[in-house]
DNA sequence: AAACGTAGCAACCGCTCCCTC
DNA sequence: GGAGGGAGCGGTTGCTACGTT
């Protein structure tokens, strides 16, 4: 994680790189590299109004220098308000593991699985941390270890999980907010009555960041997250900063979560605006993992071992699965 | 203290897929 | 059916902070 001076720093190079490009946008050349907090705000502001539409045509729209392709990815990566930062929690990483074991480096699939999480992170994640704990962990190197893209079963290997294991991850992970969401947002928006955008506004100074997040207590104290949030920008203390009730936030992954209701997760933001993420852990709590699973419908009950199964017969049954609806 | 190596992250590139005409 | 354009994905690169020597 970078440090808050680092992303000043790199803000820094940004802004001077816009000056210095934005002299060249005059020539209509597309920006390349870093974001200014001025594209990234035109950007986000662009898409909490306006919403998703042809690429091109927001970074046009928008007012943007950038091919659509890089708004793509910028609001994917980083701007997304549904966006969870900070480390991946052991059971993050456990759950990577294991759909890499039976997705190999399908991404994006995998990032499906993992609410808040963007391929981009996975990836990065994967290539810096987890493949080199791997490599440490097993000397001998296996074939579920090899960075192959095919998949492989790591079942009965260096993974400590079993399927309920993997299934309470799943569901732990699994995030949850409503189209309607989105659109109580959009509305708040277009009334001026909620600022996306406090760590835009506040970017180098996080005392007031959650000012213009003035539900957001309600939300910590419902997730248990009461005594700060924890960011590059340091420690949160929400109960310094006047939150008072709840608000809502959309997920763009509505095609993994559309059907949940769960509380959200107020966690952190180490950049420009501040993360939501969408863990349900109460769900589980007061769930019958074998009704959420259906494991009862479908025969698999405790006889589920994926490591037994073909990708094909593996991507069929777990399907079943909530969260994890396969595209294989 | 400086040089070097490493880690982590953001963004780009090139390819493929899908949709529309 | 095929051409064109947009979206999405995975691989790769570049940059900066941090750690080590």
């Amino acid at each position: 994680m970078r440090k808050p001076d680092l992303m000043v720093s790199k803000d820094k190079m940004n802004n001077n790189n816009n000056n210095n490009n934005s002299n060249s946008n005059v020539k209509s050349k597309l920006r390349k590299g870093l974001w200014s907090p001025e594209e990234d705000e035109k950007l986000l502001r662009y898409m909490i109004t306006k919403g998703q539409g042809c690429w091109s045509d927001i970074a046009r729209n928008a007012g943007l220098q950038r091919c659509g392709k890089s708004c793509r990815l910028r609001w994917i990566n980083y701007l997304r308000p549904d966006l969870k930062r900070g480390a991946f929690s052991p059971q993050e990483e456990d759950l990577i593991i294991h759909l890499h074991s039976i997705l190999g480096n399908r991404w994006s699939q995998i990032a499906a699985r993992l609410p808040g999480r963007t391929d981009n992170e996975i990836k990065n994640f994967w290539n810096s941390t987890v493949k080199k704990r791997l490599k440490t962990n097993n000397s001998t190197p296996s074939p579920n270890n090899s960075d192959s893209s095919e998949p492989k079963d790591v079942l009965g290997g260096i993974l400590p999980i079993n399927e309920h294991e993997l299934m309470t991850m799943c569901i732990d992970s699994s995030s949850s907010t409503s189209s309607s969401s989105m659109q109580s947002m959009h509305a708040m928006v277009l009334t001026d009555q909620f600022d996306p955008f406090p760590m835009l506004t506040n970017r180098y100074d996080m005392t007031g960041a959650t000012d213009n997040f003035p539900d957001m207590h309600a939300c910590l104290n419902h997730v248990g997250m009461v005594d700060g949030l924890h960011g590059d920008y340091g420690i949160l203390e929400p109960n310094k900063m006047g939150l008072e009730s709840d608000f809502n936030l959309p997920s763009l992954e509505s095609k993994s979560i559309e059907n949940n209701s769960a509380p959200i997760n107020v966690k952190s933001h180490n950049n420009h605006f501040n993360n939501i993420c969408f863990n349900n852990t109460e769900q589980i709590q007061n769930s019958n993992v074998e009704d959420l699973f259906g494991f009862g419908n479908h025969g698999q009950g405790e006889n589920f071992r994926m490591g037994e199964w073909d990708l094909d017969g593996l991507m069929q049954d777990i399907s079943y699965f909530p969260s994890l609806d396969f595209q294989v």
